[in-house]
DNA sequence: ACGGCAATTAAGTATGACGTTTAAGTCACA
DNA sequence: TGTGACTTAAACGTCATACTTAATTGCCGT
């Protein structure tokens, strides 16, 4: 194990969490406080605060006289951005995958339109140093440079929506886009078709044309998803 | 104070995390352990394991020689079922409920069209039954009733998109129907032309028509909006 | 078979002691 | 006076242990 960072709350909860989301402990097995504390050699404190953290993602529940069960999938927290790392880590990676675009499709498109309409000169400026970005680092196998620009240009727009909601999909967007570069096609360089798109989501939002930056938003989209399907369908 | 439900954890819990999202400990401030161990009358074991769940959410930061820190609003994770709850039972109620609803807008379409690709006929009775549940509820203040057949259908069509991510917003739309219903307009009957339209949806589903079924869903969503907007602009 | 009572089990809470980190204060020295 | 290393102490973090509470199991008697 090479869990050993920081403290040992944070240790036991990266290395029970994921075991749960992966499978490994089953839905409906049981797991008993004694037990862990022996597993992971700490305290009776640790093991409950961490399962306080479990069962607050909905990834457990823990009842007298029975010990701590471990809940079906559909209970889970999904939008814990650590449950959504967890399980981009481990088995059911593409399923994963898949659910998160979908909800960038439904998600990006309207927060686009939204951005058009009030983002700040400051935030338009940032979109197209972005987009600029991006054209810039697309060729030439400078993928961790375009994963950057990429990441950044998203979490601008849905921040210049102005919808709280919308802005903490950021993170989702980040471990979307990350692991797509990181694990899948890492050797290709990026689709021109897409990075063009980019610059005009830019500038619609300049211009403030929101239905423009609303369907090419879902293009992007769409493309994205498309990928997806093409890897692994 | 009426919290004493369960248990002392859950009660304390109840009682720090509205405090937070309500702004009664602005971000920035911080709370001491042993402070709040007198404050609740509790030991230090439920302090812990409270501020544990806390953190799991983003809503506090707990550092050596400092103190647990309340975090600012941008890191709060909104898409916590409690901290959902917590805002709407707070101040910012009309702001939480926008958010929600521009959420509901761009989710519940897309949802929509691909629950009218692949539900089960068993989802496309459920969603029938609910609609004609609201036809049968939407006159004479049968307001509560209506409110079951309402969050139902609305559940039914994110659960039968067949997208995980989708289907954990049902508490989402629960809790922003139930809010409009017990808080804004319990006295008025539900808006016709809304009930027919969650007709139609289910009809466009059970005849896999997954473009009107989108399009019918966002003028719903539409609808909810324009409403909000009305009632507090 | 059934219903109630008791025994058992594992989580929940309380408390004291100690370790660890780190902000902040202090003192010496240039 | 200012800077740097050193010391201190405050607050959380962990451990160990005793005790409390609730729920399941199963026994017993009817």
């Amino acid at each position: 194990m090479e869990n050993q960072g920081q403290g040992p709350h944070a240790r036991v909860l990266e290395s029970l969490g994921p075991a749960i989301t992966s499978g490994e402990h089953p839905p409906g097995s049981v797991l008993r406080t004694e037990e862990l504390e022996q597993r992971f050699e700490v305290s009776r404190t640790v093991i409950r605060e961490v399962i306080r953290v479990l069962e607050s993602m909905h990834l457990v529940a823990s009842r007298r006289r029975v010990g701590v069960t471990v809940l079906p999938a559909e209970e889970w927290n999904v939008y814990d951005p650590r449950v959504i790392r967890w399980r981009l880590a481990g088995s059911d990676r593409p399923r994963q995958l898949r659910s998160l675009t979908v909800l960038r499709l439904a998600v990006e498109p309207v927060a686009a339109g939204l951005a058009a309409r009030q983002a700040t000169p400051a935030q338009c400026a940032e979109l197209t140093e972005h987009a600029l970005g991006m054209v810039a680092t697309s060729r030439g196998g400078q993928l961790e440079a375009y994963l950057g620009h990429d990441v950044a240009f998203h979490r601008t727009v849905l921040r210049a929506s102005g919808n709280e909601m919308f802005a903490r999909l950021g993170d989702v967007v980040e471990a979307v886009l990350t692991g797509r570069t990181r694990h899948q096609v890492m050797f290709a360089d990026p689709d021109p078709a897409a990075v063009t798109l980019h610059v005009r989501v830019a500038e619609a939002v300049r211009e403030h044309d929101a239905a423009r930056a609303e369907e090419l938003t879902r293009r992007i989209a769409t493309g994205a998803m498309a990928e997806l399907d093409i890897l692994a369908p």
